[in-house]
DNA sequence: AGTTTTGTAATGCGATTGTATTGCTAAACC
DNA sequence: GGTTTAGCAATACAATCGCATTACAAAACT
């Protein structure tokens, strides 16, 4: 049975069934009995994977940022020539915990933000994460903005910060359910309305 | 010794010490031996105050909240006729982890929301957190409509949302050091800005 | 073909956890 | 004044944890 397997893909795969017990049941029910469990694998085959477990989910960490930009992009691929304002859309949309997977992700980055308190790799993670998707913003803006696309007065690196933390705001409320994702949608689309000419 | 403590009193310095963990340590290492240890107390004394770990912790979250509205009480106390702006604004900042204090009770309360992934009391608590500070913001800005403060065309239900949303997401980023506090401060300044006149 | 490496699995171990139990002191009560 | 109760402390205990160790099978390599 041995070598036929992707090492990486096994890896992938552990962090994924690692995503699946923490949006189950939190950071803390994750130990590397449950994750083996989930992954279908024995708890020596977790092992064999990952040095520690803190590599584990620091693996798992680093593997959340790629699938959500793969996410990302399927979406996008799923669209025509998408203005700069659908481009922007999109991606604050894909922030927003609106079906099982994109809740299962907030979920998790809100996990790890919380274990980030005693961790410095963790920290460091979300920190890039969180200033890549801004920057992605600020460019996109800025393009439109180029293109004469925006209201007059519009600072685009401002605009970029508040709708951005305005969606990172909005992720904890509607996982909670204090409001719904279509108001939060709206939200975003009034803001977008705000910016973006007619 | 006994019977010549506030029992009550005991339960909410027990709290103190909790949140100290949390913020020095991470949710994860909160013990009873370490809130013991914390508190300087016996892990028998925080047994006879909380029946169970769980109760302690829904306890803390309960605290929490007082904490904060303590906090904002005595800030605005030392405002002398304080405007609806300047009470929006006092409220708004508070959010934001700017000094030691506040900073602990961003980490907590992000600890809390991740725990809360298997905990439905504490998803409950956090709900009613969110909602009524949304409420209190709606009111204050409505009460700022009414009297004519507001530019034209704001919808002041819009604006609430909005502007505490983009409060409750810079609340992250600050902690990881993406921006600074002074910068989020500048962003609610500029938002504001756009919904008071001049 | 024999050796090495890799994947898988089972088990042992020390440490830590929440909780239960017990004992003791001193205030409170009838 | 004897009894009850609240506060405090120490300890026992079962469960669970991460990690190390061991064993074994099969592919890969020389």
């Amino acid at each position: 049975m041995p070598r036929i397997v992707d090492r990486e893909e096994r890896r992938r795969s552990s962090a994924d069934a690692v995503f699946r017990v923490i949006g189950r049941e939190g950071m803390d029910a994750v130990s590397l009995r449950d994750v083996a469990a989930e992954a279908d694998l024995s708890m020596g085959s977790i092992q064999h994977y990952f040095s520690t477990k803190d590599e584990m989910l620091l693996f798992a960490l680093n593997h959340m940022r790629a699938r959500v930009i793969t996410r990302f992009e399927a979406k996008l691929a799923r669209m025509k020539n998408p203005s700069k304002r659908q481009y922007l859309r999109t991606m604050l949309n894909m922030l927003l915990p609106t079906d099982d997977e994109s809740r299962q992700e907030a979920t998790v980055n809100i996990s790890f933000f919380a274990s980030s308190v005693n961790n410095e790799q963790f920290r460091e993670l979300l920190r890039q994460g969180y200033a890549g998707l801004l920057v992605a913003i600020e460019l996109q803006l800025q393009a439109a903005a180029d293109a004469g696309e925006l209201r007059e007065g519009m600072d685009s690196k401002t605009e970029a910060a508040q709708i951005f933390y305005t969606a990172q705001g909005l992720i904890g409320p509607v996982l909670l359910g204090v409001t719904t994702p279509r108001r939060a949608v709206a939200l975003l689309d009034a803001h977008l309305d705000r910016i973006f000419r007619d």
